[in-house]
DNA sequence: AATTTCCGCAAACGAATGTTTGTTAGTCTG
DNA sequence: CAGACTAACAAACATTCGTTTGCGGAAATT
């Protein structure tokens, strides 16, 4: 091996971390749980990490700078308001399966961020809210979307999507893609049939 | 005051400890914390209870038992299962509005349930779960549904409305009865315009 | 009026929390 | 080979946790 050797641990607690607080929550967590999961005392994690407060940041921002570069990227593309919106969806679980334990940190645990990050993380979550609902104000001006309220549009497929996180295991009855495809149905299309 | 002696203390405990438990989640919830909150000393909170896992306990079990039985009110209904699906998704906005708290807590925090309630609550919701998504099953079966997986049919209108916790205060731009409005539109015949 | 019950408090309990300290091997670098 | 760095450990830190105990006074019951 050759750079096995520096930050490796670091990311190995982070990755065990976000499964630990997904699991058993932030404040349910504690340093000696987690060490045992690594594999080693808890006091030997202050030689990788500043702070319990530093990994859920660490957590959090990196999903958050996700999302956002993301959205950017599809901000960015020329295609009707249905489809970059059916991007987003897909995004949206597309993360949840690939990381899901981060995603569900940054959705439950940001609120036990120490105050300089707690804001500066509503206000990028608040950023990303604000970019989506522009998608679909869009949309509902050009006419290609039902002249819906906006924050009810968003926060109802913002939250339709967080469940994947409860239900989705690899090897599940369905694929990624038919996930996808069902979820994209239910709130483009609906559930009733016309 | 005529019978405000026995147990309003205990209901008031109930009540604080449902917003501070949403608010910080059980584990970030201590009970001088909530003791604070009652305005009492943490000692004498157990002149009123029995410990905290009975708080969570009773605060679960309570949501849950409601669900249930307005779950079988409406299964026994005449009516399509439009109208059923409809139903349910104004119910779980109304009590989002009028509980919002307790409804967070059974939502997000029966995970910290000591182990023989524990079950038990996740036994209550999967039943629950059964019966939502056999009303899905047989919409679709008469017809009146498009045939999607009625596991994704169940949780996005699940997860959909769960948000109403995150985003509705009184007084905001909707009312409850546009909001539900709002909501049952776009799970029901979607945000794209044919 | 006497007595029991209710409900609050201060103090203390042991256990668990996040973190610091001092130390000790091993490994890289000059 | 000497010196510096890395990363592990055990022990201890102050603090906080949920909870118990003992006690006092007010209110209800007899």
């Amino acid at each position: 091996m050759i750079t096995t050797r520096k930050t490796n641990k670091r990311q190995l607690i982070l990755e065990e971390a976000a499964k630990l607080f997904k699991q058993k929550g932030f404040s349910g967590t504690s340093m000696r749980d987690l060490a045992g999961e690594v594999g080693i005392e808890a006091a030997s994690m202050y030689n990788h990490i500043k702070s319990k407060d530093e990994i859920l940041e660490l957590i959090c921002f990196r999903v958050s700078s996700t999302y956002i570069s993301q959205l950017a990227e599809i901000e960015a593309t020329e295609a009707p308001f249905v489809e970059k919106i059916k991007s987003l969806i897909r995004l949206h679980i597309r993360l949840m399966i690939e990381d899901g334990a981060a995603v569900s940190v940054a959705n439950h645990d940001w609120k036990y961020l120490p105050e300089p990050a707690l804001t500066e993380f509503k206000d990028a979550r608040k950023q990303y809210e604000k970019g989506f609902a522009a998608l679909i104000e869009q949309g509902i001006a050009a006419g290609e979307f039902q002249p819906v309220n906006v924050s009810v549009a968003l926060f109802t497929i913002l939250s339709a999507v967080r469940w994947v996180e409860l239900w989705y295991r690899p090897g599940r009855e369905l694929s990624a893609e038919e996930l996808e495809a069902n979820i994209v149905t239910m709130l483009l299309t609906g559930l009733e049939k016309k």
